[in-house]
DNA sequence: CGGAGGGTTGAGAGTCGTCAACGCATGTGG
DNA sequence: CCACATGCGTTGACGACTCTCAACCCTCCG
């Protein structure tokens, strides 16, 4: 069942077989939520964080006029709110954009691995930093690349951080979000949004439909987007 | 010498002397950069961290039009590529805005910290967790603020940033950076830069002259920025 | 059949980028 | 001391990008 998380934190560094069955005692609780219930809410300070296990989610703050700013996007294998153990006050919401699977780890219980388990603090440590590359990235994205650009990137870093936890198809992946969802991801209105998508599609590169994207052309799609997946760590080595 | 870091680090839970200690054994060789100069490069793979005594440094990344852009401001006590311990492989440089004194941390004495002292090292966590959460907030500003709204927003951070270090003078701080380097930081072009800096200028709440920020009126400042500190984690508890 | 929720398109206004010029302060060499 | 170059801030004009408002389409579902 944890496979995913397996999968995504033995990416960067091999996990023992106790290792293993440390994340296994830790993790307990499951829950499910609905397509756009809240996982977690902002303001509010969990005792517990919790892991996807199937589902899209999504970390997100609203401003007072009411715009909404996606901040990430969580695929299963992810922490959405490990940060919380130690930042304790949850600065913004997470939302199930799909219905949502997760399981849950106390605090107390991560806590105890920090005191027992320094090389899987090591890497849990290390989730939260790729978390941190991947918030670069975005800021890259936002301040300096084009919009189709944007979105371009947007789709190489989701089409690979999906193959790592086995959830492509091909070239294919599951993307079910509105266009309204993935204006707040880019920080567009709706209106641009559609207009960029319509690009980004004309131009051959991709296909979306039954919120399903499939890279047609893997190669001018990572050119589009100046996508250099360095920033992910997706290699192997002693950390 | 290691003051700004203690200021930094104890801010979100004491610190006691035998990690004081720690600290101080694990900071040694320091040096200087001038204004202009990487203290880290791109692509390089550190075998230390650096953490910053004196002056301004920011990460960036350029793209291939030449379009550069910084995703973080470094003031002293901030420890630049902590990360880099666990992430190895450095996928932005880190460059002095202002001269800098650095001093550095081996990542050999990091992870022996991580083997010994589990607090400290759930505090140098929550060090880089503070990074990401500015990182979310700086998205936010990007995607959903007006322009005068971003800017605004980033003086009150810094402010508040460089208060706890003790390095604001009343309402005054220093900025040694040119309206370029600024625009970098929003992703904006330098005549749009000047023309957002006139407005929050003209309406009366900053003066800014000779590289020295002055914040005339906090309140009204706080209130266009929408700014809510926080998700700078500014509160001593058990960590 | 009617309503609701997406997606798509057009038109006009506001924001922002580019190009270009000018002002001012500093520094350098004659 | 002056002439000139350089770096940075400022301003105007115009075109490109993006937003808002509004309409229309389609599918799904009660």
């Amino acid at each position: 069942m944890l496979e995913s998380l397996f999968l995504n934190l033995g990416q960067h560094d091999s996990l023992s077989d106790d290792e293993q069955s440390l994340l296994g005692n830790l993790m307990a609780g499951e829950r499910s939520f609905a397509a756009g219930q809240d996982i977690v809410a902002s303001g509010s300070r969990p005792a517990y964080s919790t892991l996807i296990l199937d589902g899209l989610a999504a970390r997100y703050k609203v401003l007072a006029d009411g715009g909404r700013q996606f901040t990430s996007l969580q695929v299963p294998g992810d922490f959405v709110d490990l940060y919380a153990f130690l930042l304790k006050t949850m600065d913004h919401g997470v939302i199930a954009l799909s219905p949502c699977r997760v399981i849950l780890a106390d605090h107390s219980k991560l806590r105890s691995i920090t005191e027992r388990a320094p090389h899987l603090t090591r890497l849990l440590w290390l989730d939260t930093l790729i978390d941190g590359a991947i918030h670069r990235e975005w800021i890259v994205a936002m301040g300096r690349r084009s919009k189709v650009s944007h979105l371009a990137h947007l789709f190489c870093e989701l089409f690979v951080r999906l193959q790592v936890v086995k959830h492509t198809n091909g070239m294919s992946f599951h993307l079910p979000v509105s266009q309204a969802e993935l204006a707040d991801v880019l920080g567009l209105s709706v209106v641009h949004m559609n207009r960029v998508i319509s690009a980004l599609r004309n131009s051959g590169v991709i296909a979306w439909a039954n919120h399903t994207v499939t890279i047609l052309d893997w190669q001018k799609l990572q050119q589009i987007a100046e996508f250099d997946p360095t920033y992910l760590s997706m290699t192997r080595e002693p950390r």
